[in-house]
RNA sequence: GUGGGUAUAGCUUAGUUGGUUAAAGCGCCAGUUUGUGGCACUGGAGACCGUGGGUUCGAAUCCCACUAUCCACCCCA
C-alpha cells in the first residue's frame, strides 16, 4: 500500500493501545497540582513572536533556531509555543488574573513545538505539562513549587529521579559573577570548544554546562555563582533549602545547572531521571523569573513555575505504565442474525449504555462463530446470541465468557431487570473468587 | 546544525557469492456441513523489497543521492 503520507518529522500519533496511558498521568499530574491549589488555564497554540523574544530570550537557542515562526494572512509574525510560561504570564496580565487574589496559581498541560533534530525523548511536537506560581516572593513558595514537582514523581512511583537545584542570582549579583566568569574562562581560553568559545561572549555561564571533557575540566575549577550571591539572594536560597529539608525532599545543589531559557533569576530547578530508556534525561525544569512579569508589561510581581515533559515520563515510566488502568472492558456483545434482531439489539444496547454499561453489537453482519470468536477476543463478559427463535420467544441466553455458563433473560420490560440481577450476581462472584 | 546505524507484508524477521513466480511466524479474513468463542487443521487476502538514479544480460542484494527512522553530540521537556 503506498500512502499518500505520513506523519510530519518529529511528531507522534498516540494510538489506542496508549492513549490512556497518557490520560491516566495528564489526569494525575492536574489533580496533583489541585491539591496545591493549582488551577488549570488553556492558552493558545500560538502567540505573537514578539512574546517569546522578550521572554525566552534573543539569544537563546530556542529563539534563535528552534521556533516554528510565520506570518499569516494578515502578515503578523505568529510563533508556535515552544513552552508553556509565555503565554500563561500573557494571558494572566491580559485577564487581570492579577488584580484578584494573588497568588495566581496557574497549570497547564500543553503542546509545545521546537524545531529540533527528533531523537529518544526528543520530538518537534511534545506535551508539556506546567504550572507557574505567580505573586510570591517568599522562599516559601519556592519550596512549595519544588514539593508539588517531588511529590508528582513520587506518585508516580519514579524513584530513580532526582531534583538539582541552583541559584543563578539576580541581574544585580549576575553581573560581577559574568565579569570573574569571563575572566577565569579568558584565562584558559586556549582549551576551550568553539561553541564555548562563542558563549564566552554571550552568555559564559552555558561553559558550565558543556559536556566536552576539556571544557568540563576547566569549568570545574571555575568560581560558583553560588559565591556571588547578593545577601538577599544567598539568604533566599539558604530558605528554601531549610524548607526543603523541613519537608524531608531530596536534592543535590548543583552550581552548575543553568536554565535555557533566558527569565529565570534566583532558584532554579532540573529533574533528572535515571530510569532505563530515559537514562540522564531531564523531564522537568523550572525556576523563579521574578522579572518576567513586568518584562511583559505587567506590574512588578514575583514568579515562579515548573515544566514537564510528558512525553519523557511515559518513557521513564516504562513498565510501570502497564500497571494503568485501561479502558472500561466490554460488559456484553450482541451477536445477531438477521435485519430484526440486528434492531433489537441496536435498541437493548442502548437501554443497557444508559446505565452505564459498555456495550457492543455486531455491524459487520458475519456469521455467528465469527462474532463469537470476536466477543472473546474484545474479552467482552457476557454475550447475548439474537436470531429468529429468540425475538419470536421474546427470551434468549445469556452467556458468561468465562465459564461459559448461560442463564435465561427476557427481552421484553424484564431486560434492564434481569440483566441487573445477572451482572450483580456475576460480580459478587468475582469478588468471592469463584 | 554535526557524527554514526537502519530501511523487505499490519507487526517481528529470513533472503545464501547479484539469477527467473520475494519466504516464514504472529495478526487479519474465511472454511472444517446446518445458530455459539478459547484448541487444532485447511485455505485466502496482503510487499512494485523507503524514493530516485546508476553499474549489469539480470539488483531486495553492489554504488551514489534523497527521504524517513533510531542513536550520540548540541540543546532541552
Amino acid at each position: 500500500m503506498k500512502l499518500l503520507t505520513s506523519a510530519p518529522r518529529g511528531t507522534q500519533d498516540i494510538l489506542p493501545k496508549d492513549s490512556y496511558k497518557w490520560r491516566f498521568v495528564e489526569n494525575l499530574l492536574l489533580d496533583q497540582a489541585s491539591k496545591f491549589q493549582f488551577k488549570e488555564i488553556r492558552t493558545p497554540v500560538f502567540e505573537h513572536t514578539e512574546l517569546f523574544l522578550r521572554s525566552v530570550g534573543q539569544d537563546t537557542d530556542v529563539v534563535q533556531k528552534e521556533m516554528y515562526t510565520f506570518l499569516d494572512k494578515g502578515n503578523r509574525s505568529i510563533t508556535l509555543r515552544p513552552e508553556g510560561t509565555a503565554g500563561a504570564i500573557r494571558a494572566m496580565l491580559e485577564h487581570n488574573l492579577c488584580n484578584e487574589n494573588l497568588p495566581v496559581r496557574l497549570s497547564y498541560i500543553d503542546s509545545c513545538y521546537r524545531y529540533e533534530k527528533p531523537q529518544s525523548g526528543r520530538w518537534r511536537e511534545f506535551s508539556q505539562f506546567g504550572c507557574e506560581m505567580i505573586g510570591s516572593s517568599d522562599p516559601l513558595a519556592d519550596a512549595e513549587v519544588i514539593s508539588l514537582c517531588d511529590s508528582i514523581f513520587k506518585r508516580l512511583s519514579l524513584n530513580e529521579t532526582y531534583i538539582e537545584i541552583n541559584s543563578v542570582g539576580c541581574p544585580k549579583c549576575r553581573g560581577k559573577y559574568y565579569e570573574s566568569l569571563k575572566e577565569y574562562f579568558e584565562k584558559n581560553k586556549d582549551s576551550l570548544c568553539n561553541t564555548c568559545l562563542s558563549r564566552l561572549e554571550r552568555n559564559p555561564m552555558r561553559i558550565l554546562d558543556c559536556k566536552k571533557s576539556d571544557c568540563l575540566k576547566i569549568a570545574e575549577n571555575a568560581p560558583s555563582i553560588l559565591d556571588f550571591l547578593c545577601s538577599e539572594c544567598k539568604e533566599h536560597f539558604e530558605e528554601v533549602k531549610k524548607y526543603l529539608d523541613v519537608a524531608e525532599i531530596k536534592y543535590n545543589v548543583n552550581p552548575k545547572i543553568v536554565r535555557g531559557l533566558d527569565y529565570y533569576t534566583k532558584t532554579v530547578f532540573e529533574v533528572i531521571s535515571m530510569h532505563e530508556g530515559s537514562k540522564g534525561l531531564v523531564c522537568g525544569g523550572g525556576g523563579r523569573y521574578d522579572n518576567l512579569v513586568e518584562e511583559l508589561g505587567g506590574p512588578p510581581t514575583p514568579a515562579l513555575g515548573f515544566g514537564l515533559g510528558i512525553g519523557r515520563i511515559l518513557l521513564a515510566m516504562g513498565d510501570l505504565l502497564n500497571f494503568i488502568p485501561q479502558y472500561k472492558a466490554c460488559d456484553v456483545y450482541f451477536a445477531t442474525l438477521g435485519e430484526e434482531a440486528k434492531t433489537l439489539a441496536f435498541q437493548l444496547a442502548n437501554i443497557l449504555r444508559d446505565s452505564s454499561f459498555v456495550v457492543e453489537c455486531d455491524t459487520l453482519n458475519r456469521k455467528l462463530k465469527p462474532q463469537m470468536k470476536y466477543a472473546d477476543k474484545i474479552a467482552a463478559k457476557f454475550a447475548i446470541v439474537l436470531g429468529e427463535e429468540e425475538i419470536n420467544s421474546k427470551k434468549a441466553k445469556i452467556k458468561n465468557m468465562a465459564d461459559s455458563s448461560e442463564k435465561p433473560i427476557s427481552l421484553d420490560n424484564d431486560f434492564l431487570k434481569e440483566f441487573f440481577e445477572i451482572y450483580t450476581d456475576f460480580e459478587k462472584n468475582k469478588l468471592l473468587g469463584n
